[in-house]
DNA sequence: CTCCATTAATCCAATAATGATCCAATTGGT
DNA sequence: ACCAATTGGATCATTATTGGATTAATGGAG
């Protein structure tokens, strides 16, 4: 019972502020040995609580990212934590590791000709599951359940080309999007401007589909994920 | 993925909730341990009431696919979803269930790519790499020798595209080259004749790379892997 | 009509987060 | 040596959040 209350207190919002501070730390915005900012302060930078903060600093300091000294401060341990000893598991741990760039990459090499695939393929019931995911993303009331509905589309996409191994794969790097550092870039990225751009590119997609185009379908879904790449590793 | 009508349909049910949360967890959008929207959220989110929402959870509770918490929220069972080996494994297992007819699409979506960007990225050591697989394929006594260095060569192919990710991808499937369905039918359509075809495509495309012609690189291995789909799967 | 699922409106209980206050160790200047 | 300011350490009462549960109203389908 304690570890699972340990495994969910992760995930619950209070370590928000952790992994705020792990990003900082690992980019190198603060390096080991730095002095952190009083808690005082970053009580403020992060809008909670000086409690909270301290929980968060805590936990920090109990992973030995951080030391902790009465009236000196606190300060980036010297031993920053190499990795997660991911206890060498095969292709996840190995697909959990690909930076963005390359992530982007493998899209782009794949997804515009599954569409291309798809145009020649999609049943009306994939035609009709697309319209679903692009009225459900146009009406989202926020970021995440955009993000939501936009996954829930290139998925289709590719389910779409009716190549079950294709979608495997597809799954399998699609994983990776729900990494905190990997969700931390798309929120960063995701202005409303931009995703109303997205939906545009979106529908142009679905509609070429439609119409059985597979030279504008792939053309669509390849402009879409240049600017997507653009968007979020080129700002 | 009907579950997505749940918006028309006056079968917005909790079932259809239940298989829409559900795929939420299979795809990984909420991975283990992943802190799923209040209750007062996901309602809105998916256009039901509170209660048969709850209802919905309850059925996911009871499959041990969630746990939930008074004050805390619901979380994602760290069990439920691939878990330990995660995706890798089931990625590596359903490769091998797939047809040859999907791999080779798959093979042709990625790797003319993939020459491409080794074209521009190839180091001197892959070039050099290259040209030992050629030799040692041309000198091949046998069909499994052959078959080897011919499956370093385009291995290389990919590491010289210098995409990680994309070289972790390729491994997993090229794993099913050590099925036996798949050995034999290589066996059966690699015939002498067509050997030879293979070596002249392999060393056209080798050539490019050196030459960094993208363009040709690409064009050259697309047309050697619609050569060998033919031979595999055509008449 | 009845039956059943859904909805809507409350209230409850467990947990998290907050805000305020005081304590203890360290630092820097006089 | 002393003192004032700074900084982390700790506790407590209060508020907000969140899942749990009940009840009455609504609305089709048979």
């Amino acid at each position: 019972m304690d570890a699972l209350n340990l495994r969910d207190r992760a995930a619950s919002g209070a370590s928000a502020v952790v992994a705020l501070i792990e990003q900082s730390i690992a980019d190198g915005t603060w390096g080991p040995g730095t002095k952190l900012p009083t808690e005082r302060e970053l009580e403020q930078r992060f809008k909670v609580s000086r409690n909270t903060l301290r929980k968060s600093l805590r936990v920090l300091e109990e992973q030995g990212k951080i030391v902790r000294h009465v009236g000196r401060g606190s300060f980036v341990s010297s031993e920053a934590a190499p990795k997660d000893t991911g206890a060498g598991q095969s292709l996840t741990s190995r697909i959990i590791g690909a930076s963005p760039a390359e992530i982007m990459e493998l899209r782009l090499m794949v997804e515009p000709q599954a569409a291309e695939l798809a145009a020649g393929r999609a049943t009306a019931a994939d035609l009709q599951r697309m319209e679903e995911c692009l009225t459900h993303a146009e009406r989202a009331q926020d970021i995440p359940e955009f993000e939501h509905w936009d996954g829930m589309l290139h998925v289709a996409i590719i389910g779409a080309a009716k190549n079950g191994l294709l979608s495997d794969v597809y799954d399998a790097v699609n994983a990776i999007r729900n990494q905190p550092e990997w969700a931390r870039l798309k929120v960063r990225s995701l202005t409303p401007a931009r995703r109303a751009v997205y939906e545009e590119q979106h529908r142009r997609v679905v509609v070429a589909l439609h119409d059985r185009d597979g030279d504008q379908a792939r053309a669509a879904l390849q402009e879409h994920l240049l600017q997507v790449r653009a968007n979020l590793l080129g700002s």
